[in-house]
DNA sequence: ATCATAATTTCTATAATATAGAATAATTAA
DNA sequence: TTAATTATTCTATATTATAGAAATTATGAT
């Protein structure tokens, strides 16, 4: 692949960048406040499998909760490899995003 | 929609930001330059199509050319709505790439 | 005139990604 | 043991990305 996709970015870097646990129902949630866009439920799962299987993320179930009930969580964390595309993209972003005209738009 | 894609991003950046005429063959030339990555030949005009029909790009047939031959070229350029949504990727990002914690990865 | 060359866009096919929400799983409380 | 809660996984579909061949349009050479 080219570039990391957008929610595969927002990801990323919502994973380096909450305070609260880093599992996929806490990571959807702040992105949608900090984005001000709806994401489904669903929708945070699959870029979180692909970085993982591209080694952008690491992954474990938790051991134990004493919360109401629920399946095990998963947390992530950033990878190496996974900061160093971060890092890839924002390079290529301060370039794009410098020294832009005055328009004058229709 | 949600957001811009990236190759949408980068097509809008590109034609607000290049000095060149903004036309297909120059815009990818000067995505791929900027970026480091390969687009296909065909790869730009997608973004392009669809970015004039949301209304983020207008665009022209060239007039006239005393150039060696070839079909007319297509100019395009930002509309209101596409700075628009630049501004608006650009203030996400701005909020993203803030404070990044200091790590210690694996 | 005809043919080769050149520059550009359009077309076509396929792979990858995004998106939504229902289904499933695992835990706790009543 | 049933209902409620929390989280992830599954499934289906729409959209987007990607590559490169084909078509279009003009020029220059013979």
């Amino acid at each position: 692949m080219k570039y990391l996709s957008r929610p595969e970015e927002l990801v990323l870097l919502t994973i380096w960048k909450m305070k609260e646990e880093p599992y996929g129902v806490n990571i959807r949630k702040y992105i949608i406040q900090m984005t001000g866009k709806y994401w489904s439920i669903g929708a945070i799962y699959i870029p979180l499998d692909r970085l993982e299987n591209k080694g952008f993320l690491s992954s474990h179930l938790a051991e134990y909760t004493s919360e109401r009930g629920g399946k095990s969580k998963r947390y992530y964390e950033l990878t190496k490899e996974g900061l160093k595309q971060l890092e890839e993209i924002r390079k290529i972003y301060q370039v794009f995003w410098k020294d832009l005209p005055e328009l004058s738009l229709k």
